[in-house]
DNA sequence: AAAACGCACAACCGCGAAGGC
DNA sequence: CGCCTTCGCGGTTGTGCGTTT
C-alpha cells in the first residue's frame, strides 16, 4: 500500500479520491484515461483510475448480491462462453466484468467436485473445443467507427459479395433484430446444451 | 477476549488488441 | 508497414470484515 518508488499511489481508494475522480469524469467524460489522473489531480495510474470508475463508481453498476435470473444467466453464459466476462457482464445490465468475475471465483470456482445443479458447475470441465466463440459483432451504438480490422474484414466480405447493400434505416434494424435472434438461440443452445 | 480462519470483493499486473502516426 | 502509445480484458493477489474456535 501507499506510494511507490514513481511516486503512484496504490492500494485502496479513499473517499476523497473517489469524490476527484467522480468529478473529473462528469467534467470531461470517459474515456482518455491517460489524462484522467492529470486532471482529477489524482496520484493514481490511468489503469487504477479506470478500474475504479468502471467497477465502483460509475452510476450504471448494481450493487448488491446476483438474483436467481442473474446466476442462471451467469452459468448459461459461460458456458457458452468460457471466461469471456466482459462478454457475460455485457447481458447483465449494471453489472461489471469483475462483478461477475469475482462472483464465480468465490461461488463456482472452489466448488468443484460437490456440483449437482446448474449453480455448482465446475468451470474447469469447460476447454476451448466446446466454448463458442461469440460472433464479432457489436451493437450500433456500440460501434462508433470502423477499426482497421473491421475495415479489413469488410473489404474481404464485399470483394466476396458484391450484392452488399448499403445499410438503410431499416436494414439498421434488422440487424439489431438479428442480434437479437442471435442472443436468443444462444442461450436456447445453452438450455439444449443441458 | 483474541487469535485463526474463511469469504467476498477491491485492486493490481501482464499481455494482447487497437489506433495513431 | 512498422513502431509506439493507449485501452481493455482476464488472471491473480491483497484487504477488510464477519465468524468460529
Amino acid at each position: 500500500m501507499g506510494n511507490n518508488p514513481l511516486g503512484v499511489r496504490k492500494g485502496t481508494w479513499t473517499k476523497e479520491e473517489d469524490i476527484l475522480l467522480k468529478q473529473c469524469i462528469e467534467k470531461y467524460g470517459e474515456g482518455k484515461w491517460h489524462q484522467v489522473p492529470i486532471r482529477a489531480g489524482l496520484n493514481r495510474c490511468r489503469k487504477s483510475c479506470r478500474m475504479r470508475w468502471l467497477n465502483y463508481l460509475s452510476p450504471n453498476i448494481k450493487r448488491g448480491s446476483f438474483t436467481r435470473d442473474e446466476v442462471d444467466l451467469i452459468v448459461r453464459l459461460h458456458k457458452l462462453l468460457g471466461n469471456r466476462w466482459s462478454l457475460i457482464a455485457g447481458r447483465l445490465p449494471g453489472r461489471t466484468g469483475n462483478d461477475v468475475k469475482n462472483f464465480w471465483n468465490t461461488h463456482f470456482e472452489k466448488k468443484s467436485g460437490e456440483r449437482e445443479n446448474t449453480e455448482n458447475i465446475n468451470p474447469k470441465l469447460i476447454n476451448s473445443s466446446n466454448i463458442i466463440k461469440p460472433q464479432p459483432r457489436t451493437f450500433l451504438k456500440l460501434r462508433p467507427k470502423e477499426t482497421k480490422k473491421q475495415k479489413n474484414i469488410r473489404n474481404v466480405c464485399t470483394a466476396n459479395d458484391d450484392k452488399q447493400q448499403p445499410l438503410s434505416t431499416s436494414g439498421q434494424l434488422e440487424e439489431v433484430n438479428e442480434r437479437i435472434r442471435w442472443w436468443s438461440e444462444l442461450l436456447d443452445f445453452a438450455d439444449y446444451v443441458d
